[in-house]
DNA sequence: GTCTATATAAAGATAGAC
DNA sequence: GTCTATCTTTATATAGAC
């Protein structure tokens, strides 16, 4: 465990999670480090890039863990394009919800431009990209026949997001239920035969 | 025009944009005041209760404005689900970008509960329910089949408002036809006959 | 590694001159 | 109706004691 404290592991756990909740500019470093209960000045000796290094840092390895999810998501589903898109289901709404539209126009604009960019492109591989795969092996397998996938990718990830957010009072069933019954609206959307 | 002097208004326009576009975190009240040319201090001449009540303000009012849009949208396209749809991505695709998701998770959290509530509420009435209508209506006339319908029409605002973000670089046709391409997937995906 | 104290800056808001 | 000046609060950040 080499210079990463237990502490530091903490304060990155409760940024990733606060920031991805509710974005930069709502989330304070008084939050952050309330949150693992030490003094907000406590938080610049673990971090001392303070809060915009802090969101860089955890924006990036949140996409990451994405990337590794989804990608472990699409290998242990192989054959199918509904396995891998109930798989991919699986995963995101087994985590935090992700708000693109969020970060690309509200976030994004209040970091440097470089890491912004950095950010940018990371989301777009890590949680756009598995789509896109699943997609088009499933096209090839002639499961779907569609032309501009490119364009659906996009769709189905903010479809299923969007499930994160209906309050539990209006659920007749499981959000998982619903992300099954979208991904077999999508499938069928895309025989075009 | 009485009490509503220009500036007043086009205070209110500002701050739409504004508070739209980037949240209501990251908005402050000297860049609305700056967007319209007048001193931040100014600006509680117009809008005496500040930025809290400005954002309230304008957020119903732009949901206000939205549920007449959409349902206009509705009435001049009556008779094909697929034309009250596409008349539905016209509207919104000409708007500037609704993120609801940043709306429950940043924005709702940081004002009172009794305007978020009734944000909240407007929100649904404003943007879902049009397109739960256009839905039902489809399936009366037979041209869809589907239970839970309601599950479906946050899913297609969800993926109409995810084109908005698309850079304009990555565009290979024009985001409404991309619109329309949607509409079809999911207007298919439900005819489960 | 955490705290208290403090510095600095930004943001929301008000008072009062013009 | 707009400005300058000011106040208050909040936020980011640093210094230094413990």
């Amino acid at each position: 465990m080499k210079g990463s404290s237990d502490t530091r592991e903490r304060l990155l756990e409760a940024a990733g999670r606060l920031f991805g909740e509710h974005g930069y500019a709502a989330v304070t470093v008084k939050d952050i480090a309330h949150a693992v209960g030490i003094h907000h000045a406590s938080l610049y000796h673990h971090s001392p890039g303070g809060k915009e290094e802090l969101f860089v840092e955890v924006t990036e390895r949140g996409l990451i863990r994405h990337q590794r999810g989804l990608n472990a998501a699409l290998a242990r589903s192989e054959g199918s394009l509904r396995a891998q898109l109930r798989a991919i289901a699986d995963w995101l709404l087994s985590q935090a919800p992700v708000d693109l539209v969020r970060m690309a126009l509200s976030d994004m604009p209040q970091i440097n431009t470089a890491a912004a960019e950095t950010i940018s492109n990371l989301a777009h591989d890590a949680l756009l990209l598995p789509i896109m795969t699943a997609l088009e092996s499933g096209q090839a397998r002639g499961e779907i026949n569609y032309p501009d996938l490119g364009n659906v990718a996009g769709s189905i990830f903010a479809s299923i997001e969007a499930l994160h957010t209906i309050p539990a009072i209006y659920l007749t069933k499981t959000r998982l239920e619903m992300a099954y019954d979208l991904i077999d609206i999508f499938i069928r959307g895309m025989q075009t035969d």
